[in-house]
DNA sequence: ACAATGACATAAG
DNA sequence: GCTTATGCCATTG
């Protein structure tokens, strides 16, 4: 655990597959409610962007916006996000938004956060 | 150490 | 609702 980075990346890979989180959601997870951005540029940087690792073993697509829409600001893999979410059965509306009410992820408790943060 | 950057969030017009 | 402005934070040059 040296940069925060890993912490997000170890976060989102417990995101369960069918289910989506917010940047905002996962920033208060690590205590750090005002580091959406951060968590956001975690994601689009992911450090060694390899095949087996990192990238493909963080579901960075479940990671949406604070009104469960896909914006990912521009383009960088929206139209496969939309795709990946789907192929999980999650649904997505056309302008890319997701039903947090029945899709939403409650998140991790206190401690199962600190134990996930203690390995590794 | 300072300035810039970025896949966000929230409030206001 | 959508657009604009401002705040926040860790990483990088």
């Amino acid at each position: 655990m040296s940069s925060f980075f890993e912490k997000v990346h170890h976060l989102v890979r417990q995101v369960p597959p069918g289910k989506v989180t917010s940047y905002g959601a996962v920033a208060r997870m690590l205590e750090h409610p005002h580091a959406a951005r951060t968590v956001g540029w975690a994601l689009h940087s992911l450090p060694s962007a390899r095949e087996g690792d990192e990238r493909g073993g963080v579901p960075w697509w479940r990671v949406l916006n604070s009104k469960g829409c896909i914006s990912l600001a521009g383009e960088h893999g929206a139209g496969l996000q939309r795709e990946l979410l789907e192929a999980e059965g999650v649904e997505v509306s056309e302008r890319g938004c997701v039903d947090l009410m029945r899709f939403g992820w409650e998140g991790l408790l206190w401690y199962e956060i600190e134990e996930l943060m203690k390995e590794e």
